[in-house]
DNA sequence: GTAACTTTGTGAAATGTTTCACAAAAATGC
DNA sequence: GCATTTTTGTGAAACATTTCACAAAGTTAC
């Protein structure tokens, strides 16, 4: 297994959507030019992002559509769907659990899980909302692949704990802070909050 | 002004937040060494990425806290406030607008816009969701200084061109498509898809 | 006041990523 | 069938980012 940037896998999930559309459109070849016009790219970016993993174009013609595609999937691990489980039924979760996008792309989110009161017990797109106290009988009973940490920043390292604990290997974390785990365990930090101030920042670095 | 890298950004923005967590403390300087702690990365990277813009801290002692934050909220331009506004009033949207830590970092949601009938004329936090027919009208009397869209992938680029026409330079992008602006507006795209796959590709790629 | 310790700021080295440039392979045109 | 064109795959070069390592400056202890 070839060790890859996190900018070329970004790119690879990337090609796959644009692969797809193609495929909708009944195109069968499509050279790196065309890939990286679609993606903001240079062709030679994609030829090289697609070097670590094999040869899987012709040369004078380019990539096979369905074929490549295919690969992609195969490479980024989608070949499978993956269970999900979400703690924090907040309006961050509340939209991620509504999002199309996951469960068109394989992911689906089966347990959610509050704190309050107030919201444990409530449906929400089909699965009641549970207590998080139960966090480690339930997903004993339907153990997941992934976790969304969509709680308060003060709740999300200990949560993260027990879901290590639990065998958790890859959280997807929107609590505004930095978690600690395992070698073993991956995790990906989105924070809204600081991509705004990028913008800001670019806006006024060019003044 | 120096050309610093996006990634040294996103750092001093996590700085700035640690330092106000050590300001709130009442802790008056702090190393790089402990900046570093708290934020995963190393003390020489905290120096590196704070010597592009001056030089900030005293040997022997470290970095005076609340100097050093507010030197932060001047180079990353968080020393005013940012009118923002949405279009798309779906799920993240709503999310979006009712996420304290915009306003909290000085970003205010002043005007909401989607094409929906139905979402036309309610209520949104106290905002009255407008019909995206009157964009042009409403950003003339009420300019915005950043966009965020979310929109449905197809109504993305048309809406990301008006917004360009009417002269806004920043735009935060969860539609899951490349916007095409021109060079002196700055995009930055949010993919919630592409993050789980990332992590598929993390958990697919050590087995 | 001096010695020992701490910590910054920064060139230089190491490492990582993107771009270049071109040979090799295949397709196309005539 | 041969010349021309297209396009891949990939080392090498260019560029970017991170890490190292250490002098300089300041603090602390006595």
């Amino acid at each position: 297994m070839p060790k890859v940037a996190e900018s070329t896998v970004r790119r690879l999930s990337l090609y796959l959507r644009f692969l797809e559309e193609f495929e909708g459109q009944g195109i069968a070849t499509v050279s790196s030019g065309a890939l990286a016009s679609r993606g903001g790219t240079t062709s030679a970016q994609v030829r090289k992002d697609l070097s670590f993993f094999g040869s899987f174009g012709k040369r004078g013609l380019g990539y096979p559509v369905p074929e490549l595609a295919d690969r992609l999937r195969e490479i980024l691990g989608l070949k499978r769907r993956y269970r999900v489980g979400m703690i924090g039924a907040g309006k961050i979760g509340s939209a991620l659990v509504q999002y199309r996008g996951f469960r068109q792309r394989g992911f689906d989110i089966i347990a959610i899980f509050d704190s309050d009161n107030s919201k444990i017990g409530r449906q929400w797109n089909g699965l009641t909302v549970l207590d998080v106290n139960t966090l480690e009988r339930e997903l004993s009973k339907h153990p997941i692949d992934m976790a969304v940490l969509v709680t308060p920043a003060e709740a999300a390292q200990p949560v993260a704990d027990r879901l290590v604990g639990l065998g958790v290997k890859a959280i997807l974390n929107f609590a505004p802070v930095q978690l600690a785990v395992p070698d073993d365990v991956v995790v990906k930090t989105v924070n809204l909050a600081l991509e705004l101030e990028t913008l800001s920042y670019a806006l006024a670095s060019r003044n």
